[in-house]
DNA sequence: ACAATAAGTAAAAATAATTTACCAATAAGC
DNA sequence: GCTTATTGGTAAATTATTTTTACTTATTGT
């Protein structure tokens, strides 16, 4: 796009030319414009020095636009209303711009994808891109307007935080696995273990093993999956013992898909929780989603 | 026409947008606006928070429109476009807008009529309008840019005035006319007269009759007509004997249509000339019309 | 002729824009 | 890997612009 060549107007005196050769009046178009009429008067002044020759015709005590002001209204005015028109648009595009959700493929999958029609409802003009695909564990602001993620570290200024879940965390399989065999801590050493290739779920095994009183033995028969949700799927499926952190589970254990095998549990370094910019707490649609997931967690 | 409605963006900060998002660098568009680049960045930042979102992309040490920045570009573009188109247009026109000459209907009949396609082969670009109609014996200044006229008075300030010729005021007739009569002032009286019914023509006749030293005693078979030119095709047709009062019968004596019955002759009030607005001075065509004019009427 | 209304003008006041001087972040060069 | 140059952002100070106040002129209506 080429550079714009020529000398613009006087840009403020736009608004009072427009009006006073509506309107026909200085004094009408100060009313208008909420000012005086020298400051009308002052900017008519402006645009015909620019120009170089009149625009209106001052006839004793009224104003009247002249053959070029005639002329030269039309484009003003189509400026001017292209400018206001741009920024109806433009607003009513971000007024529905996509909200962007950023979740775990897990909790997506096994907590939030059989909620999320509630939202919908609830909210139908809101454009909802939920991402699942972000290799990040953190939030990623670039690409989101808020997150539901799991979390150790404190969060940075500039930042909003709602807790959502506290962390739990225990063993699940499936009801057929675990009437097979004993229920104490140190037998899960013997059992096919799902592990998933993250750092925190080595240390979610390791601590809950060391809460249990039990040392950790790297057992035979594991497997190692890349994603906890086909861990819990495996599980289902009697494949061997899972490990959750949260809520993920909890569909499966009310279906009887998934069992309890024992029931110690301990806690992680973090908590779940929402995440956004501090300044996106504006935003209306993160305000609704915000109460909506609170709504969903049982914590009000 | 509607009032505008909505409140437009500060206009200011539109060019220092367009440019930045043009070349999508604050630095190079404070160079093409001749400002610095916090003036740019300042102008940016007026602008979104009108809007109340960005419209740039920050990322390291550049910038780039974001998708609504992209989207609103259109608009602006398009606004500052049309101002300057406007401005464009209004120029041309201002610059063919017609030049309005004055002149009464006698010396327009007698002396330009036959002069003017000198001018229009010299600036055939101008679009001259004559102007004969006018009631007004004085210059017009709301319907002409130029008169030429005979006045007697002092030239009102903010008014230019340049001299074309003297006040010669003698009668003319037919050759025949003047042939089958004497020639002295005297004998005149008795011969019919064609006068025109204005107080100037009055005034001229009893002046010239006085400076002849000769009473001027209404004679009998004048005749009163509205207008010089018309009492000069009856002088032409031998009907009478006229007055004239400059120029407006010196085609007529060199083509021998007409005579001077008598050689006195004697000077009016005032002298003929062009009137104009002294701010007019500044339009291109008054000058060359008057330099035209000037050189026509052998007044270098 | 007089008051009332509208617009123009000039100086003062108020407001807005720009610059200067600084900082932070990034990219490039050594 | 450290330094340097470039780019953009910010804040206070300066400068420029816009608006107002107060007054004048001109016209309209009574």
């Amino acid at each position: 796009m080429k550079e714009l060549k020529g000398e613009l107007p006087p840009l403020k005196s736009l608004r009072g030319f427009e009006a006073a050769a509506r309107l026909g009046s200085v004094s009408m178009a100060a009313d208008e414009l909420s000012l005086t009429h020298p400051a009308i008067s002052h900017q008519i002044k402006m645009l015909e020095e620019h120009l170089g020759y009149p625009l209106f015709e001052r006839a004793g005590r009224h104003i009247q636009l002249n053959a070029e002001g005639k002329f030269y209204y039309g484009y003003i005015r189509k400026a001017l209303e292209t400018l206001l028109e741009g920024q109806e648009a433009l607003t009513k595009r971000w007024e529905e711009r996509p909200f962007r959700v950023q979740a775990y493929i897990t909790l997506s999958i096994k907590w939030l994808a059989g909620r999320l029609n509630r939202f919908r409802n609830l909210a139908p003009h809101i454009d909802l891109h939920l991402n699942t695909s972000g290799i990040d564990w953190e939030f990623d602001e670039d690409n989101a307007d808020i997150a539901i993620i799991y979390s150790d570290k404190k969060i940075p200024d500039g930042y909003g935080w709602t807790s959502l879940f506290e962390s739990k965390i225990f063993p699940v399989c499936s009801p057929k696995l675990a009437n097979e065999n004993s229920l104490s801590a140190v037998d899960l050493n013997n059992l096919p273990l799902l592990i998933v290739n993250s750092e925190s779920d080595f240390w979610n095994w390791d601590q809950w093993f060391h809460s249990a009183g039990v040392a950790h033995h790297e057992g035979k028969g594991n497997l190692s999956v890349d994603t906890l949700a086909v861990a819990l799927e495996m599980a289902c499926a009697g494949e061997g013992i899972a490990l959750v952190n949260g809520p993920v589970a909890d569909g499966d254990l009310a279906s009887g898909r998934l069992v309890r095998p024992i029931n110690h549990m301990c806690k992680g370094k973090g908590e779940w929780g929402l995440i956004y910019q501090e300044n996106m707490m504006d935003d209306l649609r993160v305000k609704l989603f915000l109460d909506w997931v609170c709504e969903e967690a049982g914590n009000l």
